[in-house]
DNA sequence: TATCTTTAGTTGTAGCTTCAAGTAAAAATC
DNA sequence: GATTTTTACTTGAAGCTACAACTAAAGATA
């Protein structure tokens, strides 16, 4: 389903398209390592570790269902069953199935699990303070929360994050 | 080395800041998986193989030094080695030893490699326009560059992207 | 109400990434 | 010129992710 070469849909980028690629792809790689070391040193959790309990511990009454879990961490189901399985073997999460319907499983954060990421926002906050926010002004700010939007909307029209409008 | 709370450094983020992070997030998170899918599909190669062997195929001589091309795919040296390892079981790269320093290995893109990425080269530029450059306008894109140059460099202040001067 | 389809999640496995440790050559220091 | 340090990788193993196959419950259809 290509579309022919075309000077209206040229092969490759241009100079200003080229930029900004080279950019978001260099992001998208060295990011989530950098994000994840203070983690990995203070706690052995990984970045995705992080937002699962992040997540968990941010929702009424510190519960959510697995569907629901991995659409707020952009996770596949099984990626989730997985880290959910791991994190419940170290105490952090518990695993119970829902009451009106069987299939459905509701990930619950532990008392210990919350007082980890209590303990540990700080710590992280300031690691993606300093790693992005640091070097970005005001309008870039809005600009990067624009933008990101836009291409996550691309991927997936009713991704969580859209739920909520833009500031 | 952790700043105490404060008004000037708060705790947590402001509105504008989470709407960006959530999108920065989402947008690592969910990317690599989109642009890859193609590539998997078209000739069972990962994002970073399809990149390792542009970056090759773009170089003059065809031939990078392990160290520069781990520099330019953003890459550990690691993660580098393992990969050319296999490449080169598949007949995509060779392996030379530095004639003037014997600690350096050059990796040089075969002729079959290059011509697959050649043949590839098409479809993942029209991956990259419709997940990325079909949702922004030529603003977005300008601000894309800017703001991706600045979280790199807040992480890499030498890395081979800041080489080329902004557009 | 029996069957079919869809939804929600789990599991096994292959392959990828990271980390720590190791090798060997070159450069620096003594 | 002998030792030490640094540079440029390579390697093995542990852990993580993606994919395909599977289970089981709920909803739809007949």
């Amino acid at each position: 389903m290509m579309s022919p070469m075309s000077e209206l849909r040229p092969r490759w980028l241009s100079e200003e398209e080229r930029a900004a690629w080279l950019a978001l792809l260099s992001t998208t790689t060295l990011l989530p390592g950098a994000l994840e070391g203070p983690l990995q040193q203070a706690a052995k959790l990984s970045l995705f570790d992080y937002n699962v309990l992040a997540m968990l511990s941010e929702a009424s009454s510190r519960t959510l269902p697995m569907s629901e879990l991995a659409a707020r961490t952009s996770a596949s189901l099984s990626r989730l069953s997985h880290v959910v399985k791991k994190l419940q073997g170290r105490g952090l999460v518990e695993r119970a199935t829902h009451a009106d319907d069987a299939r459905v499983t509701a990930a619950t954060i532990t008392a210990v699990g919350a007082e980890l990421i209590r303990d540990l926002a700080p710590l992280h906050v300031e690691t993606v303070r300093g790693l992005v926010f640091d070097q970005l002004d005001r309008r870039d700010v809005a600009d990067l929360a624009r933008i990101g939007r836009k291409i996550v909307r691309g991927m997936d029209a009713g991704h969580w994050i859209l739920r909520t409008p833009a500031p």
